[in-house]
Parts: structure tokens; C-alpha cells; sequence
DNA sequence: CTGTTAGCGCTTTCAG
DNA sequence: CTGAAAGCGCTAACAG
């Protein structure tokens, strides 16, 4: 009847409908759709007619039928403390490349540190029935909350912070080699006076960090110059942190390092609350790296993660576990080591 | 026979088997997983049998299934140009927010900027059944691409380029007057020695920002101290263009103004490879902010988007238009204010 | 080479 | 107040 449907209609068609109109079954229409008309050896003729349907009318499939039969719904999910922190946006952009060329989709939430809603969002993406979590986790990951229906785990892969025994394969930074060396080469070049400001010290990452400088420092006074806040990681606590510290040193510290960048925002802010600019002597000794940093005339250094192979290690892991099935895969830690910058330029090992 | 599970069996479980296991209809078991259990008055002993058990070994809902026999995902999809760019990311950070307190999963993908890949993303997004795409497009968006199988088209904002006769609601800033006002400051400041350094001049945005532009400099002369690169936006677009810009002088500029943070990161670093660090007396006037600014002793001069009204805004529109449907839904464009900064002082209007 | 059929887990009539 | 049955679109096993 409607004959005169110019180029291409609307509505996608179910494969049903494809096979109805065209006089086919529906194995034989699939078949062509996917590909495996070669195999199965269809006839020309009809997979002409299919091909010349789809290319007419267009044909998307609909994963909700898809996943429902396959138990598959080729859709993973990155749960990060916060997605507008530059660190994670990064690594959610490499992971979502890597996804798209595996014909995965990527779900994205943040838990803001909240236990809470790290559950919550656990459960909700298994609830999607995602085939695989990447998760930057705020609390020790207990394997009891990534089950599946009917499979076992959902494949998981922790990155950025490696809680003490997981289960879990796990991909994290050299964070305490790397805050020994950024430590070390602050010290030398400001003579001692040197201050670290962190947030959440509890957490694994940053408490490797702690140690690194601890380490470096000297166990001697090492407490006293390292300034925590239990809170959130962000910039209001770095705020507090340096207002702290200049009330109690009654002038700037020669250099300082921030275990974040939220944390160097905020202390920036409070230096320059207090004298007008960040002293110019200053020299910033900071986690993370962002090419905004290069605007500042102070001496920086920077220990800058490796986000790329981060990924790759993590994607990778991944796969893998959702391969072999995440109980059998290995759970190891890899330390993906960073690289210390001096201004615009890195420093040897 | 397997009595003794102690707390939280592993398996979820599905509705039927729930039914099956307490001996009542799927029905029953629906009905008070959902919280009808009043309405439709189920009897006590039922309902706390169900009760008991989902408490015991929980439940958790199968998407899947419930997409396929709804058609609907409460899935949304957003598509930026890059995740990784500060300004996507914070807006994506807060749609998820939103997204999740309406029980909403938020989908998020990637373009740079390519057509092609823009149109694979959007039938990607389709063929999961999406409710809704919030897109910032890199080409004008076509409604024929945002149909969806059986019903009328997706739920649609466009959001951050007002393409030419756009027929879905967008929500864009308010480009070319926080333009105007940006170049009308730099040139009081600087005497009118001011560039103009963007990307992608085609894109509804940053055409929108070149009109403030030459307008608040007078059309006499604006065209060459605009200073453009088809390319993508990126640091590197960026580097070549301040490089240019300095050959051409031999000197710095007075001032320029960037159409983005990754425009500003590149001509920074182009400075400080031509100069050694970036000459203290030039003005910096750009689009997009970030607190990392705050390092600079330079004096800058930025134009903040309002990203927290913007998401408001854009989610709005996109449940307003899911719950109406698309097409009945109106189209207006929402312009959202931004505001003008000097250092980290917001100018009055 | 092609067609038939069952069923994934859920919701929704429609009957009791 | 509760149960039975159909069907969303897809795939896979089995028949021809």
C-alpha cells in the first residue's frame, strides 16, 4: 500500500517484520544481518532481498532483546569518585574509546566517597546487567556485592586504589616510589621546608603517598609537617589545610605538596587569599598533572600518572575477566609507574 | 535441602523463581516488590512471606526484561564532543546526579568532533533504547537520526551549539554577549592590542563568540587580529596559532583571548617556548574556566559558563520532552547566562 | 539452504 | 485478594 516510502522510512523494523514483509524466516533474515550469510551459504536471491530491505528501510537491533536472551548486555560500568575530577574524566574518556572498538557501551556514576551510594551503584549497574565494573572504590570491595543472576561475578577490575588483600585485579599508581621521589627532589631544592597537605589519608592511595614521604622526609618530623583533613577530597579542604599551616608557620613555606589537584586549587586560593598572589619562591610540589599548571610561574613539580596505560591495564584486565569468567581470572596488582616533572620537563629516573 | 543459607545467598533471584520458592503467582510477588502490595491489599501472611524471603536473599530487577516489555530503558545518552575536556566533564558529572535521583543510568560517549562517528553513537544509543540523547553536536543534527523503533523520536536536547534552526530544544550560553563584554574589558585593559585565538570557526558557539568579538572591536581591523583554525580543538590548534601569531609580531601580544581552555594551554605553551615563561603584562581573556587559573600572575580575564544551570536546564528540557514526547515538545533555545571574571572577581554586568 | 519453536524476565490484561 | 497467560525482540537448537 505504501509503496512511495521514499529513502528511508522511519521506524526501524524488527527482524520479524523484516522476515514478514519479504517472505523469509526470521533465522534466514538474522543470518544476513549478521553477517553469516556466507557461512550457512544463503541463497543470492534472498539475501539480496534482505540486504536491499535493510539498505532501504535500516535495521538497528534492540539490545533489551539481545541482552535478555543472551545473558550479555555488552555494556560495562566505571564507577569513580567523582567524574568532573580531570584525573577520572581522562580515564573514563581512554576507557569509553577502548569500549566503542569492543562494540561496549560505558555507564558512567560517581559515588562522591559516599559507601552508600558506591552500593547503591553497584547494585543498580548489575541491575543493568553490565558484563563487566571498573571501579575506583571508597571502601574495601567485597566480591559478595558484584554477584550476578544465575552467573557468578560480574568481571572487576579496582583501579586507583589497592585496599590491603582484593580480590579483585587491581591497577593503581606507584603512588609511594613516586611521593619519595617527588619528596626527595622538593627537599633538595627548598632545603627542607617542606610541608605535604592531604586529604582522606585513609584512603590507599593517598596513604601510600604518606609513606613515600615519610619516608623520604626522615621518620624524624615527618608527622608534624604532613597536614591531613578526614574530608572530602577537594579544594575547600585544601583551602584549610594552607590556612592552617600559615597560621601556624605566620609565613609561607618555602614548597608544599598537595596529594591532589583539588587540594593544590585550594591551597592556591588560600595563598592568595592571604597575600594577594602566590608567593613566587613557592615551589609546588603536586599529584596529577594539568596543563593549566604550566601558567604558573612558581617552580613546579609534578608526578604525572600515566592515565593511558592506566586504562589499557585496566580495559585489558577487564576483558580478560569477562572472558574467563572473573572467579578463575588472577587478581595481581599492577603498579603503573608515573613520572616525575620539573616544570615543563620530566625527570630521569 | 539447602536450609542453612545464612544471610545473603550469592544467585539473585528472578520473580518466578521468588513465586515458585514461596509457593504464590509471580503476580503476588510483582505486586509487592513494587510497594503495591496496599492497593491492591495482599494479605499480611503473603506479603511478609515475600517479604522475609527478598529481605533474606534479595532481589534485584532485570532490565532487560523490563526494557523489553515496557520499551523503555530509563537509560539516557550523552554525547560530547570530548569527555575528557573540563567543561563536558562537570556537565556530565552533574547530569549523572540528576539522572541518578529520577532512577535514570546515564550513558556518555565521545565524537571528537567526527560526523561519522557522531551518527554511529547516536544508532549505538538508539539500538540500547534509550529514553533520551543530550548531545553537543558537531554538526547539525538531523531529527531523522533520532528515531526509535515503534514510537516517535527519542527524547532530544541539544545543548552548548545553537546550530542554525535546530528542531529540538537546546541550551546553549550566552556566547556572543559574554563575548562582547570580554573583548570590550581586554581592549580597556590593554589598549586594544587584543587577538583573537579559536578553533573551529564553523561551530555554532565559537561563531557566536567571533561576533561578540569583532563587534565589541569594531569591524574595522577585527578580521585580522582573529586569528582561526578549522582543526579541532585542541592544545595543539593552539600552539600553532600563538606561534603564528608571535612570528607575525615578533613580539608578544598586549592581550588575546582564547576560545577554550585547550586553546589557552597550547598558546601558553607556546609562549613559555618562545619567551621562557609567559611574559608577566600580557592579559589572558578566555573562554571556559578553571580554578588552576588562579596560578597565573598574569591577569586573566575569563567568562564562566554557568555548567550547574546548564545541566538544570538541559535535564528539564530532556524529561519534559520524555514525558510529552518528543515531538510534541517545544523547541525553544534557552541562552544561560555566563559571567564575566577578572581574576577572581566577578564584574558586575 | 531455510523454517519453527522455545524461552530469556518482566509487565499487563483478564479471570477468577 | 490471587493466578494464568501472552508477548516485548532476540537467539539457538533442531528440523527439515
Amino acid at each position: 500500500m505504501d509503496e512511495k516510502v521514499t529513502q528511508d522510512t522511519p521506524r526501524p523494523r524488527t527482524i520479524e517484520e523484516i522476515a514478514a514483509e519479504i517472505g523469509v524466516s526470521v533465522t534466514t533474515v538474522r543470518l544476513v544481518i549478521n553477517g553469516q550469510a556466507e557461512r550457512y551459504r544463503i541463497s543470492a536471491r534472498t539475501r539480496q532481498a534482505v540486504e536491499a530491505y535493510v539498505a532501504k528501510h535500516g535495521y538497528v537491533v534492540d539490545h533489551a532483546g539481545r541482552s535478555l536472551k543472551l545473558r550479555r548486555s555488552d555494556a560495562v560500568g566505571c564507577i569513580v569518585p567523582d567524574l568532573a575530577n580531570a584525573h577520572f574524566a581522562r580515564l573514563i574518556a581512554q576507557l569509553e574509546e577502548r569500549c566503542r572498538n569492543r562494540g561496549l557501551v560505558l555507564l558512567t556514576a560517581s559515588t562522591h566517597e559516599k559507601p552508600e551510594r558506591e552500593r547503591q551503584t553497584i547494585s543498580g549497574l548489575l541491575a543493568r546487567g553490565v558484563d563487566g565494573i571498573i571501579i575506583s572504590p571508597c571502601e574495601q570491595p567485597e566480591p559478595a556485592r558484584f554477584v550476578r543472576r544465575g552467573q557468578r561475578n560480574v568481571a572487576t577490575v579496582v583501579i586507583d586504589r589497592a585496599f590491603p588483600k582484593t580480590l579483585f585485579p587491581t591497577v593503581v599508581g606507584d603512588n609511594e616510589a613516586s611521593a619519595r621521589r617527588l619528596t626527595g627532589q622538593i627537599m633538595a631544592e627548598s632545603g627542607g621546608d617542606v610541608f605535604f597537605l592531604c586529604a582522606r589519608p585513609e584512603m590507599p592511595s593517598i596513604a601510600a603517598r604518606i609513606a613515600g614521604f615519610t619516608d623520604a622526609f626522615g621518620a624524624a618530623g615527618a608527622s608534624e609537617r604532613l597536614l591531613t583533613d578526614p574530608e572530602d577530597d577537594s579544594a575547600s579542604s585544601g583551602h584549610r589545610l594552607m590556612a592552617d599551616l600559615l597560621a601556624r608557620l605566620g609565613r609561607p613555606p618555602k614548597s608544599f605538596i598537595s596529594s591532589s589537584l583539588l587540594i593544590l586549587e585550594g591551597a592556591i586560593q588560600a595563598l592568595v587569599d592571604r597575600f594577594g598572589s602566590v608567593p613566587r619562591d613557592i615551589i609546588l610540589g603536586t599529584f596529577d598533572y594539568h596543563p593549566l599548571m604550566e601558567l604558573s610561574s612558581n617552580r613546579v613539580l609534578s608526578v604525572r600518572q600515566d592515565t593511558l596505560r592506566i586504562a589499557d591495564v585496566a580495559f585489558t584486565c577487564l576483558v580478560d575477566a569477562m572472558e574467563k569468567g572473573s572467579d578463575e581470572a588472577s587478581s595481581p596488582v599492577h603498579v603503573i609507574p608515573g613520572a616525575l616533572f620539573a616544570d615543563r620537563q620530566r625527570l630521569p629516573e
